[in-house]
DNA sequence: CTGAAAGCGCTAACAC
DNA sequence: GTGTTAGCGCTTTCAG
């Protein structure tokens, strides 16, 4: 393995020159510059990470630190990892996902000086990682949001936008009867972000068009899609479209519904929310969905840690990212609306109160 | 940031001292020692990785790289990644998940002596990745296997014991007019082993019992399910149950099958090979499945490559782990054999030609 | 525009 | 059982 002295004697030139060539911290001539590019390239050298290191303080590594339960990476979670590991390439940094479930092992990562900066994943409105990487001296972007986001970064999903658009997408084909089945009620009451958020902006957004918002909250499983779904209909027999943001939930509403005899979406049109164009296609039919913004949220994230780490830049980023309507086979018009409403010709809006 | 002098001075020994407690490369007395980590708690210390990674020659990170692509980490590979994490904490390792598409990447990565080995994931027949690392002199553990093992360490699953449990199941049910669900033919032509393995193994238990292989090929989507299901019901009409192992069909299969009216498992037994159990969960009802070794594996890795990078043991550590059968819901016995044999009493085995 | 040399924080001989 | 010290391969002053 070539050191750097191998390529300063090759090129006849002293090692510092051959580290100015390779940082371009300062300016180095023409001429010498291609003796020492064509050292390199001869004796096929490459710089020890270790000693640049050491050496510079810098280790330009950038962790995207991802807790990994056993449920895995979807489609989406995967999206931000790509984008994220692309954005660092390009900017000569390596990415390494760190499956950190300990926060002490985050600890030791931290304050061993092995990263320049961090991403957090699937970030808790309490999050002791924050916390953990800030007194760490780790720079940090937040995908998702705590709670108090004073003096963080952090790139999120615009759940408003994305839920309005929902709500006015299923509106909009006359469903005027539609529940949101959301996450696990301990999900909502831990304050888990997106959970509270669609909650918050489901009842405005149906509010705003003046239909009465009905909320159920589901465990993340199949199972819990199956429940809801039995609940949804308990309490709202006349839905005629929900709306889910739980994608480990929606096959379990989606056998449940094929269970009852209802079919997709003549009877009932579903919506999933936040959801990747590949699980979408995994539903017969396939299920019109708010696709999130995958791989841009991780790439925006690693850009705005690294102008961070680098000082280039606000290290106060924060930003909201939408999600993007594509209509597949899951939703259609709303059933003539109610058959005692179609004769007595009253209701054209479909916005009446519930059981006419 | 402490550093190992101030743990030195406050302990009053020597620098080489505090590295021997930290590193237990020679004996200290039990005093020293004491004094020592008094010290390191004292002053919150932890090691420089760079600097330690510089002196010793060794990282200590492993990398487990794994080719992202946009379908995402499903269960099982999120298995592997978190048996393969804590292996390494457990021995004082980092692992860092390297989504390096790039072969150059991989390259660069490698001769920069960033990583004392790494794990290969999604292992291609020809795997241009394993010529990259053994050149730039980086020990490895396949999880899959090349076309040519010699040499190379690896964990698998065992293709062949999957099948034939997997079949033995269904057979023990009463069903004689199996289909095989295979990836593409294409994944096959390319060589892709689990394919091509579970291809020769679904050949021979059919064999073994006396019964027809008939195996349809699918691509790996939703889309290719169906037209798989399809194709499959062209080709045995009189199908009673089908054995799948693509976890990206498997729902389009099963949707296909509802399309046509055909009842899991009433009409049709299904079993899927080498999957979670969290996506066996997601279908309604839940699938009966050969379920992967999943975290064993990325384990087995793991430690298979640390005895090889510290040179403690077999550096050819060649292994096949079994898939577990799990009865679900998708799986019961074959519908009363069909008429015509009831009636005429005929062919109890079960074994007889097609189109009876 | 280029060189010389002093570290970065640690490990691992080599001494005792 | 412990101390001394020469590097590991690079970056970055400080000089020219």
């Amino acid at each position: 393995m070539a050191t750097m002295h191998d390529v300063a004697r090759l090129a006849r030139v002293s090692v510092s020159t051959v580290s100015y060539v390779l940082t371009g911290a300062r300016p180095i001539s023409q001429a010498t510059r291609d003796k020492v590019l064509a050292a390199m390239t001869e004796l096929g050298y490459q710089p020890n990470a270790m000693a640049r290191g050491l050496a510079s303080r810098r280790s330009r590594i950038v962790g995207l630190l991802m807790p990994m339960d056993e449920r895995g990476l979807g489609a989406t979670e995967t999206a931000f990892v790509t984008g994220a590991a692309a954005a660092a390439s390009v900017a000569g940094y390596h990415l390494v996902l760190s499956p950190v479930g300990d926060l002490d092992d985050l600890r030791r990562l931290a304050s061993q000086r092995m990263l320049d900066g961090a991403v957090l994943m699937e970030v808790q409105v309490e999050d002791e990682r924050v916390g953990a990487l800030q007194e760490a001296g780790v720079p940090l972007v937040l995908i998702g949001r705590t709670g108090d986001t004073t003096g963080l970064s952090y790139v999120d999903i615009d759940f408003d936008q994305t839920v309005r658009e929902a709500v006015a997408h299923l509106v909009s084909l006359g469903h005027d009867r539609i529940v949101y089945v959301n996450h696990s009620a301990a999900a909502i009451a831990a304050g888990y972000g997106p959970a509270v958020r669609t909650r918050d902006a489901f009842v405005a957004a149906m509010t705003g068009h003046g239909l009465e918002p009905v909320m159920i909250t589901a465990e993340d499983s199949a199972a819990g899609g199956r429940a809801a779904l039995t609940a949804a209909l308990a309490q709202a027999p006349d839905l005629t479209a929900v709306l889910v943001m739980n994608e480990n939930a929606i096959f379990g509403i989606l056998g449940e519904l094929t269970n009852r005899g209802l079919a997709v979406p003549r009877d009932v049109s579903v919506v999933s929310m936040v959801t990747s164009p590949q699980v979408a296609e995994l539903a017969t039919p396939a299920l019109t969905a708010m696709t999130s913004p995958g791989s841009a949220l991780g790439r925006i994230a690693v850009e705005a840690l690294l102008r961070h780490v680098t000082g280039t830049g606000d290290d106060n980023h924060q930003q909201l990212l939408p999600c993007a309507l594509e209509v597949r086979g899951s939703t259609c018009p709303a059933p003539a609306t109610l058959a005692v409403s179609v004769s007595d010709g009253s209701d054209p809006t479909g916005s009446g109160p519930p059981g006419t």
